[in-house]
DNA sequence: TGTACATCAGTGAACGCGCGTTCACTGATGTAC
DNA sequence: TGTACATCAGTGAACGCGCGTTCACTGATGTAC
């Protein structure tokens, strides 16, 4: 790539971080200037033509970029669970959670879009995390404990919820970061992961018990 | 009440109502100007200062009047499940979709401004659903299915799955309702419905082999 | 009941500000010979 | 390698517009006598 080329994509990547920085602070997208973005970026308002059309346009590439970074963590929890087949809820939860510790743009950016104020960002959201669940859907399908369940219909089901939580306690624990006091913070951030260990225990005890034929509890 | 304070109880709320119109059609509240309200409601932008200080203070006024609707749903549906204790997973679910239909903008307003971009608005909402979490928590405790379930934490965790489960199928439901042609919506809607049946029979699974002291799956 | 005054929801002009977008431009980088 | 021209990311002035907020006002409604 040419000086003049990297150059562009260097800004190009400092408009779009920018946007997601302000996305992390609790900021909508739809309340984001295209003047305050650029500024962020340290370019004049006018350069911001050199990179999208409008705001829309660089929202959906965030979508992408951000869309890459969960599916990338999604295939390297798929892999310790592979490879450790034994692996115990309680591991995997911790697991999910350090990665929201560590990265939790996207997260935050995902689930306050998902039904934020600009419809094309919700479509866009909307699709990627439908990739995420049938892709979850295809792991939990590989798994000892679920290859009891032949119907992809009920390991889809099972996926829906599972992603739903996952987002839930994403933002719940950035919430605690935002708002509660360095000394109750660890105590709060333990529970919030007990509760989390629980709810998939229960999902996966009904898991267990599942059988098509008798499902009119 | 005299002429004078019911007039202009009449512009509030429909300076409240503009909001809630709006933020029905999708749009962020963080994104809604004060001018467009008064403009929505017929009054000239000045008049709004009568009524309110700012934007967040009608924001957190229709978070009670939202809050307030959300709970009553709530309470019907309890009183009807009380009261006919046979009622089958189905109906229940096919209960909650009526009101999501009937009265979707609660819904939305909720879920878009639970991680929206005004920080007030986060906070009011997230308190209002643990409210609506610990009274659901509560009826659950006196149904006879769920009465070997003896610790409240348990019951709280099965809860919030119930409720985040239940806020994304109302806007799951109000996006086929946007976004999908309508011959094709009937099939969608009852598809999703058939969704929702089968996490609540797979959540109800688990609980019904629910056992503390053997946790560790 | 009638009158004189007080209250106050709603009005309309005005303000300074940040917005998205246009346009002609600059000057570093790339390319052709 | 050196020169002459082309490309194009970034600049800066300018535009019309909607924004939140101020202020002095109007006139219907309420109150005191």
């Amino acid at each position: 790539m040419s000086i003049r080329d990297e150059r562009k994509q260097q800004s190009r990547q400092a408009l779009l971080d920018a946007a997601l920085t302000l996305s992390g602070q609790g900021r909508a997208f739809s309340s984001m200037s295209l003047r305050e973005i650029t500024k962020a970026a340290n370019l004049v308002p006018t350069a911001f033509y050199r990179h999208f059309n409008d705001m829309d346009e660089l929202g959906l590439e965030l979508v992408d970029q951000t869309a890459l970074q969960l599916k990338q963590m999604q295939y390297q929890m798929g892999q310790v669970v592979q490879h450790q087949p034994d692996t115990r809820i309680q591991n995997c939860i911790q697991l999910l959670f350090k990665h929201i510790q560590m990265h939790p743009e996207p997260w935050i950016f995902f689930i306050a879009e998902r039904w934020g104020g600009s419809a094309c960002l919700r479509y866009a959201i909307q699709r990627e995390i439908q990739y995420l669940t049938t892709d979850l859907s295809a792991d939990l399908g590989r798994t000892q404990t679920l290859n009891h369940i032949h119907l992809q219909h009920d390991l889809q089901v099972l996926s829906q919820i599972l992603m739903s939580l996952a987002f839930n306690w994403a933002m719940s624990w950035m919430d605690l970061q935002r708002s509660v006091t360095s000394e109750e913070l660890g105590a709060q951030q333990e529970q919030l992961k007990l509760s989390a260990i629980t709810q998939v225990q229960l999902l996966f005890r009904g898991i267990l018990h599942w059988d098509r034929k008798q499902s009119s509890v």
